[in-house]
DNA sequence: CTTATCTTGGAACAAAAGGTCAAGAATAAT
DNA sequence: ATTATTCTTGACCTTTTGTTCCAAGATAAG
């Protein structure tokens, strides 16, 4: 059974990246990610070099089959609408049970970050590119005059990162869903208050 | 050196707390612990039992030491003062350098709580005796009449958790100090916007 | 059919992990 | 001074870690 592979990529990838959510980095071994992924050792180092390479691929993978849903969130043409779905999707994925509890991307922050460079790099990135969406639909609020001018909108686009950041951290802590259900409706109350409707 | 203990204990957690805070509990061996504490092996198994007993008496020195200062914040007899402040002084000493990026209890939650039911309850019910702290802030607060009574203040609790969560969580991605004071600035306005001054 | 290329699974490896234990040393009690 | 108790030290154990390597097998090209 050789000569071209024997595996789909994304199918490993899908498998590694729920251990690794799991469990977290260094809780997570190569026999884990071989009993999980069916692959034998060589196979695992012959595609991904090592476990930090592998890790960096599954954060890609991560990228973009969990983390892309909440960008499209953000795309919405209407900032109002764009902002609340994007905590109303979170909380109904994490309701769902489908993925491991928490993000990926926050379990790995606080993890890692000040083990490899590398991976704290990567991660960094990620987040200020969030930050960067949100941002943007500020942005387009205040040009379309429905977010006073006064703001400071930089400083805004990092609170709600804190709070997605926040419902993670209180999504793995606790089993009671209600918990982070309460976190989205307050700060979709504060959203709602802040924007004026024209 | 013996026949009485040879070393102080509150030393030994705070040495320990350091390299726990800062690499998280599975990158550190006890290698690395006899190392920062300047204990032997036998030693420290014959004072803590083991690792994850080290680890709980660690979480409990953490409480203690770090944790409390944030829970006499909560104190001030001002609600508007009380909350405030909780946010000021994180902001502060994640300033300072003093000890490592982040809190030791968000950083536990996302490493340990799947791995294990002990460690899990430990942070789970510290986690929500902030939250009724902050309730019971909140509580007061309404009381005086200076929160509308229609607001949930449980769920308002939960909300004013997760962002401290959050705070925790960029200021361990991030070595820019400005990103969570300026969630710290959001979150002010906004309580301020929400208390009625009388 | 032959050859060259690639994948595969598992054996093997050194290093490091968490944990144990017995002998030695220092105090406190008698 | 002697005994009993307790703590310390460091070697030692077993298991597991991440990684390497190789013989065997399967395909694609000539």
């Amino acid at each position: 059974m050789a000569g071209v592979k024997q595996f789909n990529q994304a199918d490993v990838l899908e498998q590694a990246m729920q251990v690794f959510w799991q469990q977290g980095y260094e809780a997570t071994s190569i026999r884990d990610l071989t009993a999980a992924t069916g692959l034998g050792r060589g196979s695992l180092y012959g595609a991904f070099g090592d476990k930090e390479g592998l890790f960096l691929a599954v954060l890609d993978h991560y990228e973009q089959s969990v983390q892309a849903q909440l960008g499209e969130c953000l795309q919405n043409p209407d900032p109002k609408v764009a902002l609340s779905s994007l905590f109303e999707q979170m909380v109904t994925r994490m309701g769902t049970g489908a993925y491991p509890a928490g993000c990926l991307n926050t379990n790995t922050t606080l993890e890692c970050s000040s083990r490899s460079d590398r991976i704290n790099r990567t991660i960094a990135e990620r987040l200020g590119k969030i930050e960067s969406s949100i941002y943007e639909v500020l942005l387009r609020a205040q040009t379309q005059g429905s977010l006073p001018i006064g703001l400071d909108i930089r400083a805004l686009s990092r609170f709600f990162l804190a709070i997605s950041q926040g419902i993670a951290v209180l999504n793995k802590a606790f089993a009671d869903p209600s918990v982070i259900k309460d976190v989205a409706k307050v700060t979709n109350t504060i959203w709602d208050d802040m924007y004026q409707d024209q």
